[in-house]
RNA sequence: GGCUCGAUGGCAGAGUGGUGAUGCAGGGGACUGCAAAUCCCCGUACCUCGGUUCAAUUCCGGGUCGAGCCUCCA
């Protein structure tokens, strides 16, 4: 399997450290509003990889982080009067439902930092003892210049950085580029005594801290969004290393390229904020999902009404080709190597993808039942790897029922009502019957099995 | 300004130093009462200018355009 490393900026051989235990660290979100389609994104390509990697590997540990002590959590409690635990579970939750609907499986652990100060606390301690860190004012500060290798992975020269900084410099500061390790809280803010008096964690180190104690010291494979690399695993990163004697952090350095709406960033400051919520209520979670896999990980994605459309079309052509097959014998066959191969290339989904209308073709062709079983048991395999196909096509084309839609009893009766109508040879008022049945978002086909239906 | 990444047919989107992935849309045909679904056939696609090469969409350099980071961010 090959990966592309950040570090690197190379595709490498994925070699992993011990055979018997993978371990992969993925950024998840703090938790202070809702997700939106762009945190989806980091999420579902990284469970395509877990999922890979547990067909390859007999041991994976995945962990997915959620951040549940930030100034924003802090904010939002503020305003609503209530506990930061409030906010966090809330949104942990909603979390969870959005995952859940885009077929997203739960990670092996699922740390939280407010579970995690003590560890938090004796990696700074560590890193002030080892000469990396100093406290100042309350505040303690990972020193830069202390770390040789700092820059490395986002690729940046420190002191240009400096030269073109915009941000103002705090006076406890030994050096502009320091960043917080851990700072104070007032008495109406959450915070835990510490050896440098009562306060939180700063926003880096609760990543380093948690791996460390969940998946080691040195890890396989770490993720997460392309905006993450700098500043938040540049510094995860020298954290890592100086508090473990200048250890290799994580091995791997993957990295999901941004969503775009229209082309543009999805940000608050310009009101294109897309939450997966308010996605699912127009789409179904696999036509999200494989909206997310239509392009390859590291690559920028648009998103727009007409990429989740396409999404749905291909769906109803996967799964149309599962209903025509009919009833297939049960059969063990797996995905193609070629669906593998291309998953194996740095997760090439499209490529991956492109696999498995190779099998539809070839199955929507085949007269054989022992191939249909076949090709049906291969199309279900890669798509258990993906996290499609595994509803069963009546659930799949039965979607997007929602409240004012028509109901399925109303269709059953129009659906008598025109097969009496064909039997008189009435086919005006038969052809009356589907016409209303598809503007009201219902399709009929007649197949030799009889009439059948699906919402568009 | 510095850094990173990208530019492929109507749209989306892989890939490759020399036989035009894949999906959608579109055209023709088969099937159908008509459709739909399905099958078969159909596209002179690789931003631009130079360079390397027997051969470049693919490698190298310049340009143009686009996205992102440098500040919270997936």
């Amino acid at each position: 399997m090959q990966l592309h490393n950040t570090l690197s900026g190379q595709k490498e051989v994925f070699v992993p450290q011990n055979p018997d235990r993978i371990t992969m660290y993925v950024c998840g979100p703090t938790v202070y509003s809702f997700a939106h389609i762009g945190n989806a994104r980091p999420a579902v390509v990284f469970d395509v990889l877990a999922r890979l990697l547990r067909r390859r590997y007999p041991h994976v540990e995945y962990a997915r982080n959620i951040t549940d002590i930030d100034d924003k959590i802090n904010a939002a409690a503020a305003k609503e009067g209530v506990e930061i635990g409030v906010i966090a579970a809330r949104y942990a939750a909603a979390y969870h439902e959005d995952l859940a609907a885009l077929g997203v499986a739960p990670t092996d652990h699922e740390p939280r930092v407010t579970e995690h100060v003590p560890e938090i606390i004796a990696m700074i301690e560590r890193l002030i003892a080892s000469g990396h860190a100093y406290a100042a004012e309350g505040h303690v500060l990972f020193e830069v210049k202390r770390y040789a290798g700092y820059g490395e992975l986002s690729k940046r020269d420190l002191r240009e950085m400096l030269a073109g900084a915009r941000v103002e410099v705090a006076p406890y500061k030994k050096d502009p580029g320091d960043f917080v390790l851990w700072k104070p809280s007032t008495p109406d803010q959450p915070g835990w005594e510490s050896p440098w008096g009562r306060g939180r964690p700063g926003w880096h180190i609760e990543c380093s801290a948690m791996a460390e104690t969940l998946l080691g010291e040195t890890i396989d494979i770490h993720g997460g969004g392309i905006d993450l690399a700098f500043p938040h695993h540049e510094n995860e990163r020298a954290q890592s290393v100086c508090a473990h004697g200048g250890k290799v952090f994580a091995r791997y350095w993957l990295h999901n390229g941004f969503l775009t709406m229209d082309s543009e960033k999805m940000s608050k400051s310009l009101g294109n904020v897309l939450l997966v919520k308010e996605i699912r209520k127009h789409a179904p979670g696999e036509a999200i999902r494989l909206a997310l896999l239509t392009g390859h990980y590291r690559q920028p994605l648009d998103w727009n009404d007409e990429a989740l459309a396409d999404a749905k079309r291909k769906l109803d052509r996967l799964y149309g080709a599962l209903r025509d097959a009919g009833d297939v014998a049960a059969s063990e066959a797996q995905a193609p190597a070629a669906f593998f191969a291309a998953l194996e290339d740095d997760i090439n989904t499209p490529a991956a993808l492109a696999e498995l209308f190779e099998i539809v073709r070839t199955l929507n062709k085949s007269e054989d039942p022992a191939e249909k079983a076949r090709l049906v048991a291969e199309l279900r395999d890669a798509g258990s790897v993906l996290g499609l196909l595994q509803q069963t096509h009546q659930q799949w084309f039965a979607h997007g029922a929602n409240d004012d839609a028509i109901s399925e009893a109303e269709i059953e009766a129009a659906l008598v009502a025109r097969l009496a109508a064909k039997a008189a040879k009435n086919y005006a008022e038969g052809d009356r019957i589907r016409d209303d049945l598809k503007t009201r978002g219902v399709l009929i086909e007649d197949s030799k099995d009889g009439q059948r239906w699906r919402r568009a």
